[in-house]
DNA sequence: AATGAATGAGGTTTCATTCAT
DNA sequence: GATGAATGAAACCTCATTCAT
């Protein structure tokens, strides 16, 4: 039956939508399930027919909300030709979507981390593979010359990782921020330009 | 009574040290005020003699070891002229409190955003006071030609932080790290110094 | 229709079947009625269409064991002349009975016994059938002057179940019992046969 | 401090004669761990500084009860030469037990079967040390040559049990049973009496 | 008749906090 | 000041049962 997947499918999107809203409004652990039932305008039990526990709701959120953001960024950066060119288009588009989907935001950035369970013992693999974007940007860039090559493309990529997370969390905690996140976005670009880059390549 | 005074602050010592180290090996929510109180060597009534509430608790080793790092980083930076240098400095102060007090750093970077109530409602001055030392090297460093004028320092600040912080994070939660805390440090600060430094004073 | 209604009788056979292999293989509360179904190979509300719910599956098996016991006895000890003796194929019915079809045994007395309300509400009218092919035995006796006058029927009838059943119960239990239900049978028969008999009707 | 371990061992003690009365009344499983909590007049919380689980309540019920059972048995027959008298003073003590602590009787007969896993993997080795008192009294009958020595002692003595227990659970079930439980004993005392005697020591 | 997705009531246990001693 | 026994609120999840298809 065609309909009755695609009716599991709608209803198992109802739920993590609602999920998503009512994590973001109290957080996930002052969030009960009857909360998040509610706002599905499901009974509670239902919740359990799509997921296994309310942490594999947060679970699945993530790894829903990551995939998005991996094959979002890929997208945004394929037709940069410069390796330091695509770092700005990654944070561009970083905080693009942190400001349109500002619930998933905040639930990743805030919510997911109350978990050190979810932070350690669940790996996240993809948070390695939406960071890799960047790390991979940077080796090519050492490849072509004009990144320098005493940088640690590892230490480099989390560190870029860092600033823009951290402007981001900010940003959702802060409702009238001073700055918007474009603004921050092409900041932190120029700054990660500027200082990888190779002086042989500067003109 | 000099001596009560002295006995009191020895107590709620004790208590806090207590509390580091448990937070730090269960986590936060999983730690129980009783397994601090046994940790500290009193009542768990007694607790409720020094800190209003377990949340207190955590506020407090917070705000302790925030002070002691504004204050440490504030001497490491005290005898550096150049301001982008200071960076450095900063970056290098950081890693090794952070390695040196792996318990503390664990449960203020780990622990602490797990309450998204204490990150929002508490509005944590002292972090503000620690990224100003940074803020104000770049300041100084525009004042004096040697970074660029179109940076905020506002936004530099905290993406310098940010980068330090989910390094040390990354650190933290896993034993076994490829690379060291300092190498990381030099990274960031090469890193930031190359992009934040004007054109015009680069030799 | 003839087909129809057989049809009906061979579904609800095979979810009483099922029902008995899963009630035995878990006990009863643990069992969920989708185990049951599962095992019957039918759907969860197609059991309710046999009955009107999961207590009646449970009341289901006893009656209809207690019927097919109670027509086994009264065969078993048909052609029994002497009261006495008809104890004595009581006992032996009884235990190759428990022993033939452990798993209703096994339903019938550990699992039946959870529900208090069973035992209080649902009078087992049936097992005072049952019952009374032994006391019917005994009566017999007293009329012939086989069996003392004092003995109460009533008493003695469950004492002489009550043996059996907690030899049987034991026996259910561990899988590796030191003595075969046979010896035990022919063991409470003769204790019981001696301990009614009259003394004047000893030779 | 004498007085803590005291009031301690009463607070015990209060909610184990609490936990009695109700799960005698409303049976263990339709008993909320509240509903103890309220009749033993303490917080629902104060429950578990003294049991593990609700499950242990149920357990402690049956260790004490047992524990008593057995001094009480062994006391009753202590006096009695003639092993096989022991058997009636073993059966009108158990009777005068279950009469008298009826609520205790029921949770023992009535509740505690419904834990198969208490029956099955927490062996009650107080049971078979009360069944034992019996097993050695028909032991010494045999090597006194007054009990036939045909007789299995291990099946004997579960059988004079079962008959016992058989009769006590239909008192305890109907409240108007038509005959005494002391008049019961006497009958079953009888009968397994002369059900054992070896026919050379009848007079 | 048969299905199986959806329902929603219900209860044990933990643990931060209090307060009589 | 110190104690620690007592409190009691709070929520996840299961599963018997229903009913639209």
């Amino acid at each position: 039956m065609e309909a009755a997947a695609a009716r599991k499918r709608d209803k198992r999107r109802q739920i993590l939508d609602a999920a998503v809203t009512v994590f973001a409004d109290r957080g996930f652990h002052k969030s009960r399930v009857s909360d998040v039932a509610r706002a599905a305008e499901v009974a509670d039990g239902t919740i359990y027919l799509y997921f296994k526990s309310k942490d594999d709701i947060l679970i699945s959120i993530f790894e829903e909300a990551m995939q998005e953001m991996i094959d979002g960024a890929q997208a945004a950066i394929a037709e940069v030709d410069d390796p330091l060119e695509r770092l700005r288009a990654f944070a561009l588009f970083h905080m693009d979507n942190v400001e349109q989907e500002r619930g998933v935001a905040k639930v990743l950035q805030v919510e997911l981390r109350l978990s050190n369970t979810f932070m350690k013992e669940y790996k996240p693999a993809a948070l390695v593979a939406y960071l890799n974007i960047v790390g991979a940007a940077i080796a090519d860039g050492q490849a072509r010359g004009l990144v320098r090559p005493e940088v640690n493309p590892i230490i480099a990529r989390r560190a870029f990782f860092g600033a823009l997370d951290e402007i981001a969390m900010q940003w959702i905690l802060t409702p009238n921020a001073r700055y918007g996140l474009r603004e921050s976005a092409e900041q932190i670009a120029d700054l990660f330009v500027r200082g990888l880059r190779a002086a042989s390549s500067q003109n």
